[in-house]
DNA sequence: CTGCGCCTTCCCATGATGGGAAGGTCAACC
DNA sequence: GGTTGACCTTCCCATCATGGGAAGGCGCAG
């Protein structure tokens, strides 16, 4: 089969078929004399396999380990598990992370009145680092104007160039 | 000040600094005669709003919509709050795609020994489509001999499309 | 033979960030 | 003064996974 059926068969596109093999994810495809590329079931298969953990959200350079586990015959459980369970603790760093992010702004938000005045603690909570122990936002001598309208153009500062 | 003081100061790297300033999210820096940029306060002000920004989990285009809101004195704080919010589900959003993955992942593990011998689970999930536990019989001929692509049979469904 | 759809390779873009090279500037120290 | 080392400048490249699109070749139905 073609790579556009071999690409319908398991859910990767072509695009992403031919990268594959470009970085040596998958074997490189049989070419007919027309240079076409020649999928079978066995690589259909194989593409599926990368989708699906894909899907499970494992970068490309995992699959390469995984792909390299299904097809060793002497592997042990034990691997294919921890490397599973490593991708999960990832995974819900990430989700925690996000989630941390989203009760932050939140919090920010349910402050905020949401109505037509410009007042508004999630502005101010940028402004002004709501977000706890990373870097004290510096009070750098606020001499000039800048305490309040800090986005308005250039002011000219004395002298220079 | 420098770009590295500034940089330090706002908790945004000199090289973001530039990048930001290139793509236009901050306006450009002042310039000495020699070509160095000279920041104030108010410009470290506004690098440090744009990086608890980023730590929430904003884009640079969305950051960039926030500046503007910053900077407009005659915004609604209810602007301010829709966006948050829209990002907040955005953030929840991923978070759960996150977490869902991780779970189906997980719950793979837990149905894998992990012992020394190569039966798992994980790997037959991959394997096999949806995770659920539905199992369509797979009888593709799994030889795991790597690259043995025995019968290069022609597709005979020429239809293409 | 024509036409259309598929295939090929190659280049570019995304988003946010960093690495590093080649060369200019600043400030301190002897 | 001269040297040195830290800093600055621009420019290009890399990441990670994916896609868009151009230019040209192949396959097959009509």
């Amino acid at each position: 089969m073609n790579i556009g059926q071999a690409a319908e068969a398991s859910g990767v596109s072509a695009k992403m078929i031919r990268h594959y093999e470009a970085i040596g994810l998958v074997p490189p495809a049989e070419r007919r004399e027309s240079g076409y590329r020649e999928y079978d079931p066995e690589d259909v298969h194989r593409l599926g396999f990368v989708r699906r953990a894909r899907d499970l959200g494992f970068s490309l350079e995992r699959i390469r380990v995984l792909l390299g586990l299904w097809g060793d015959p002497g592997r042990s459980s034990a691997e294919v598990k921890a490397l599973a369970l490593a991708h999960v603790e990832e995974l819900e760093g990430k989700a925690r992370h996000l989630r941390e992010m989203a009760d932050v702004l939140r919090g920010l938000a349910l402050a905020c009145d949401g109505d037509e005045r410009p007042d508004c603690p999630i502005i101010a909570g940028l402004e002004a680092g709501p977000i706890p122990a990373s870097r004290p936002t510096v009070d750098w001598p606020t001499s000039r104007s800048s305490s309040a309208r800090p986005p308005s153009r250039r002011s000219p500062s004395p002298g220079r160039r």
